[in-house]
DNA sequence: CTAGGGTTAG
């Protein structure tokens, strides 16, 4: 078998012509361990992490004995491969023996490895834990945030605070910033409590520490609107404008919401077009926002209309858009559109979900002729 | 240096 004229040149020139250390060691040469190290980081440098876990597994039987530098490239190794329980392992037996070790970056890389890609923010939180009462080491804010974030994403509040609690302890200190102040927003907004997230907002503006920026205010935003608290919404964005912060997509999607759940439709479409000429592209959520307040009204030529446009625009309607205008062919009672668009969708390939079906048996119930429609073909 | 924020029924 021979390979192609252009790969057997790259495989005879670019490649390192030495040969690997495991056949050295084969052919009985005992290098020193600076040697190997080096190696080791020429492997680790050029990303070939498996490599390194592989030659440090030989070491042993060669009678080659590791040293810190050679445990601190193992063990950086195994987290950029995501082997976080073996780094764990190994970080620990030798933290005490290893003075010079990089040992905050190891918890650092430990903590948001677990509890973000892991998805295991609780295994975070004891390491976190662990970490702190090893005087001298301070993991790095953001490992505070991750973790904050993986619990709120969990809906777990009560945990996300006692990070919260660690972040602001006398040997941590860290200030609230936006990353951690909009995550708490959101999850105690998640947890159905927008007014103690409007309170935990207020806290950190007293705290003098935190300077809000766009995320931060549309989390605030967002719980204004789930309280219902209208005037207070259009107060905060008309602020942030005389403050010359940039509003972008999102808080213009959230902001017109309100107007829609506060029944100010033609307000709404107003805001929609002074988006766009600050030059802001609306996105699948901001058309989604603006289809579902005009089809809840029966607005159905204005909701086709937006259809048009985003389609247009290269915009893609996901799942809850087309719910959405499902909702506004039903409501003018027009099931057949709304079933033919639901088979449109699924010719798609969208996977379809309980909204989609409720929005539309609910259609052919409004309709009365649910014993001979196309409502037996939904199955 | 960035992350983090917004949409659906009965």
């Amino acid at each position: 078998m021979s390979l192609p004229p252009r790969l057997s040149r790259l495989s005879s020139s670019s490649l390192p012509k030495t040969p690997p250390l495991q056949t050295l060691l084969k052919r009985g040469f005992t290098p020193t361990l600076k040697s190997i190290n080096q190696l080791l980081l020429f492997l680790s440098h050029s990303r070939r992490f498996n490599a390194v876990i592989h030659l440090f597994s030989q070491l042993d039987s060669n009678k080659i004995n590791p040293n810190s530098q050679t445990h601190s490239i193992l063990i950086c190794s195994l987290l950029k491969l995501h082997k976080f329980e073996e780094a764990e392992h190994l970080v620990s037996t030798q933290m005490s023996k290893c003075p010079d070790f990089p040992k905050t970056r190891f918890w650092d890389s430990l903590i948001q490895g677990f509890g973000v890609i892991r998805n295991n923010p609780e295994k975070g939180l004891l390491l976190l834990k662990d970490c702190l009462s090893d005087s001298g080491t301070l993991p790095s804010s953001f490992t505070f945030c991750s973790l904050i974030h993986g619990f709120v994403s969990q809906g777990n509040m009560d945990r996300a605070i006692e990070v919260l609690e660690l972040m602001t302890g006398d040997n941590v200190r860290y200030p609230f910033d936006n990353f951690v102040c909009s995550s708490v927003i959101v999850g105690f907004c998640k947890i159905g409590k927008p007014e103690v997230a409007v309170r935990f907002f207020e806290n950190c503006m007293n705290s003098g520490a935190l300077k809000p920026n766009v995320v931060t205010y549309t989390a605030l935003l967002s719980s204004f609107n789930l309280l219902g608290k209208f005037d207070e919404g259009c107060e905060l964005v008309y602020s942030m404008k005389k403050e010359g912060l940039a509003l972008d997509a999102i808080l213009y999607s959230c902001w017109i919401l309100g107007y829609f759940r506060n029944g100010c439709l033609m307000e709404a479409l107003r805001k929609y077009r002074e988006m766009v000429e600050r030059g802001i592209n609306p996105d699948t959520v901001s058309y989604t926002v603006l289809i579902d307040g005009f089809s809840k009204e029966g607005s159905v030529g204005k909701v086709v209309g937006f259809l048009k446009k985003m389609l247009k625009d290269g915009v893609m309607p996901n799942v809850i858009t087309y719910t959405a205008i499902m909702l506004g062919f039903c409501k003018e009672g027009k099931f057949e559109k709304a079933f033919r668009l639901f088979k449109e969708v699924q010719d798609m390939g969208i996977e379809v979900d309980e909204f989609m079906y409720a929005t539309l048996i609910d259609g052919a119930c409004r309709k009365g002729d649910l014993h001979d429609t196309a409502l037996y073909q939904l199955r």
